[in-house]
DNA sequence: ACCATTGTTGACAAATACAATCAACAACGT
DNA sequence: ACGTTGTTGATTGTATTTGTCAACAATGGT
């Protein structure tokens, strides 16, 4: 019930794109910012310029761009560029439906199609733009909370967890 | 983002043996209603007897019973016990943690881990009482609906989707 | 025109996980 | 004792995932 590497990297990557905005953001960005293999990005960049959410450009100056604006790029799509379907499994998928087991059984199919429906919710109504806000929410509160706890260590959360 | 045909047949065959209630479910009642491969099932048999989600007996009136009542197993444990994680990512999963390359990004993180949650939500509360009886209810409406189909095939749903 | 930089492509290889199989064995009921 | 049924461990084939490589193509700057 998970998704591959290559998805999670692709999130990273799209990220770092995303906060790029309009300058081209190169791999090398992303690798060193996040640890990834660069050659197994290389792939996953290209299935993402395949899907075209994101567009690219050679040269001195190139990198890598998003193909539109962050708030009408879903995690869905994504999603499903690198991984295929949401679903839990291919009976229930809306994109890739195929033939599987379950089908034989209606209580459980309807059971995945509930799970498929709840995951499917959150991701196609959430943005690559919601995300980099919510990034940059958490990154100013734990400067603050970071800032909070050199004057005042005793109550800081890191402290009360090491309990 | 999908769980392995093992923890699918897991389902079916958890399915066979709450439908037996007290009797000994026998192996070979599950392959030939829903057409597992034998011995592919009695691996998947073996780990939910690890489980404790189903105990069995050998000899010949053996066969597999639940090991406690189907109201009080969530299908949460039984993909648990099969698939491991229910989480989307290690990263976020309550259960089988694991480090993954998410965790670099907060937005992200919290995202994945809102997946887990709903993921979660759905399975923890639904039993497999629960799907027994989905499965009761949509069989005799599936029973009643061929009927009607009989009286009034012009009107019945596959007639219309065939359009 | 040339060069360094950067992305593109396709093929390839290693590692892992998945799905399936088998044979020898152990318990149980009659 | 006998047949039935579950148990165990080892094993195998395959697909997917993950990661690598080398040759190539476009771009910008000099």
């Amino acid at each position: 019930m998970r998704m591959t590497a290559a998805s999670e990297y692709s999130c990273l990557a799209l990220l770092s794109i995303a906060e790029s905005g309009s300058e081209w953001c190169k791999r090398q960005e992303i690798t060193e910012r996040f640890d990834v293999p660069t050659p197994f990005l290389e792939q996953i960049l290209r299935k993402l310029v395949a899907a075209r959410l994101i567009v690219s450009r050679r040269g001195s100056d190139g990198g890598f761009k998003l193909a539109r604006p962050a708030s009408v790029i879903t995690i869905a799509e994504v999603m499903r560029a690198v991984d295929g379907a949401l679903a839990p499994v291919r009976s229930v998928s809306e994109n890739f439906y195929q033939p599987s087991p379950v089908e034989a059984s209606p209580g459980f199919h309807t059971l995945f199609r509930r799970v498929r429906d709840a995951v499917a919710d959150i991701l196609e109504n959430t943005t690559l733009e919601d995300v980099v806000e919510q990034e940059k929410r958490i990154r100013t509160r734990s400067r603050k909370s970071a800032a909070a706890a050199r004057r005042n260590p005793a109550r800081s959360r890191s402290t009360r967890e090491q309990a």
